[in-house]
DNA sequence: CATTATTATGAATAATGATTCATTTTTTGT
DNA sequence: ACAAAAAATGAATCATTATTCATAATAATG
């Protein structure tokens, strides 16, 4: 078995153990058993158990932001790569549950626990919609007066919001991509009647 | 000392700790310790850890309610309804960033670990928007199709995304009741460019 | 003031689980 | 096939901490 398998077998069977019972009530024998491994095998591959969590993060996050670049290569219409953006985000959800649970945790935990740890992957993945939101400025798509820095933020919580929801509740009235085309028309019309 | 005196003492100081260590870092013995209290006395008050976040939140979350109900009573325009929302909700984190913390972590874990836990109470919270929403379809001001149970959780999201990137970063370029606004303002009437 | 009830204390318990490392197994090179 | 190197094992260690409870302090009662 090649080294990079059995980094990956223990990052798969990690992400499945955090999504079932979460970082901390997560014990590193949990994940060796997932794994098939012995205990001591995962700290071959990593220092700590606070690095399995911080490396499965930059993975993963990374394989999603090649993959939503790849999707909006080429598209040069703002508006309909906000929305690429949007139902790629919700779909992860659909093929990935366990690891959205796990990434969503791990968002709001290694930020605050260790100081140093800046995040730069995750700002790239929303720096991808503040980018969309300036060009469709300069394309003259997008008010001139809405900030990319807000946008990137409310859009990127707003649909996360509705992911984490999603996890959670077992029926959803609505697929994922109608969600994600939903809060999609509300950032780029809002919800006012137009009198025009 | 009144009894319920110790308890808000408790509760106060946890607040403090769980913002400062997370949940799972801090030590009763440190809640004990900033409350003034020995550690044993915790467990006069609350069952466990856990009971201590749980009802922390239940009561805090209470009051916000209460205050953004307060705030709304006498506001019929549903667009100012609102922006009042996000201002209040926003400006918490001015008055009590550590509470805030606390209630964005709790948020992500006493759904995912305690599987009978409903949390009712941000449920109630968040239901105040969708009533808003609903009126405002009702009185024509908004349009018919967009569904209040999902803005209610995309505008809860954007709201919280903004607050949490607030409490992690020092310097903020924007007063937290401009950034309300903006947010309001962006799911009001968009960011698409108007031709009328 | 004496007695009982309530509240508070903090040292002791007892379980837990991350990490280490001496030993074993597998792979590589000749 | 053999020796050396690399990878894997898992039992033992050792620190950590939530919770308990025998004891003490304080308050209420009559």
């Amino acid at each position: 078995m090649r080294v990079s398998d059995k980094h990956q077998k223990i990052t798969q069977a990690a992400v499945k153990v955090f999504a079932r019972k979460g970082f901390f009530n997560a014990r590193i024998s949990d994940i060796a058993k997932e794994a098939k491994v012995a205990d001591g095998t995962i700290y071959l591959y990593f220092n700590n158990k606070y690095d399995i969590l911080i490396s499965l993060f930059e993975d993963e996050i990374g394989k999603i932001i090649l993959k939503v670049k790849l999707l909006l290569e080429n598209e040069t219409d703002p508006l309909k790569m906000l929305e690429i953006y949007a139902v790629h985000h919700m779909s992860l959800l659909q093929d990935q549950k366990e690891l959205v649970e796990v990434l969503q945790m791990e968002l709001r935990q290694s930020n605050k626990f260790i100081k140093e740890y800046r995040n730069t992957k995750f700002i790239e993945y929303i720096d991808i919609v503040s980018d969309i939101v300036h060009k469709g400025q300069q394309s003259g798509h997008f008010r001139q007066e809405v900030m990319p820095g807000v946008v990137k933020r409310a859009f990127f919580g707003a649909l996360d919001e509705m992911s984490r929801l999603w996890a959670l509740s077992a029926k959803p009235k609505y697929t994922l991509e109608e969600t994600a085309r939903q809060i999609t028309g509300i950032f780029l019309h809002g919800i006012v009647v137009r009198n025009s």
